[in-house]
DNA sequence: CTTGACCCTGGAGTCAGCTACAGGGTCTAG
DNA sequence: CTAGACCCTGTAGCTGACTCCAGGGTCAAG
């Protein structure tokens, strides 16, 4: 099938599709002989296969690793594959915790503000910006 | 004072203060003869308001905002303020709840997998990966 | 035979928030 | 007077994942 054919059975743009082979992802299976990308089936599995990947927060160099354990299993093991899961999941988890806590030190301090319609002059949010209050956040 | 003294001061980089100048974020009090920049008692608290609002998760644009009513509160109330930061609080949660989703999929493939050293034909992440299972995030 | 949809390449631009020069001027201690 | 620390501007590069564009070639329908 051609790029358009792909981006209808996958929702990725062509743009993209290209993006992604030059990122080594994603090798059409061949070409026309007036140049178009001829992509196969197993080229659209691999499609979701990065669709996926991506939804769990793997980066495109991630999935490239991914990509290659997948076209040779054989020669990898399974401990790769979920020390490279482990690894993201610990990477979410180290997000998670730093928005956790922005979120706990903005809502302390917001829930505190009146949010009427008077001045802000003295406006407990941007006091606690102006002078902090000790804590790490906040 | 000058600015290699505020970077001692606030432990911001100077190419950073001059940044977050050109971003509209931070105007030196004045200027040496010699074109040096000179900075207030003042503008050391702006940066420290400016690193405690990025660290509570607003981006420079916000930060923007926020000064501006910061150094004009009267012509601006608790509600505006409260806004940003509200709309910021939304933000947030929704960065940890998708954060979370992709996380709990993560962990769900991982741990059924085994870890070990048997090869990776038959590892059940990438088999997740190829196959999905149906739900939003695999 | 032409129109319009589709495809190609290469390169530049986008977002945020820096960071790193290069090539110069200034200031201060000895 | 000179060495070295400091400061200036302007420009370019970095990260990641696209996104857009110009300028062209290809293909199928009518």
């Amino acid at each position: 099938m051609k790029i358009g054919e792909l981006v209808k059975q996958s929702g990725i743009a062509a743009e993209t599709l290209r993006y992604w082979e030059r990122e080594g992802l994603l090798s059409p299976a061949g070409r026309s002989p007036s140049g178009y990308r001829n992509y196969s089936k197993e080229n659209l599995a691999q499609v979701e296969f990065i669709k996926r990947a991506k939804s769990v927060g793997f980066t495109l160099s991630e999935i490239g690793e991914l990509l290659s354990i997948r076209v040779d299993p054989e020669s990898h093991t399974c401990g790769e594959v979920k020390r490279l899961a482990d690894s993201k999941l610990r990477n979410i988890e180290r997000k998670i915790e730093e928005l956790g806590q922005m979120h706990h030190a903005l809502a302390r301090i917001s829930d505190i503000c009146c949010g009427g319609d008077a001045s802000a002059i003295r406006c407990t949010i941007l006091n606690a910006l102006e002078r902090g209050n000790g804590r790490s956040h906040l």
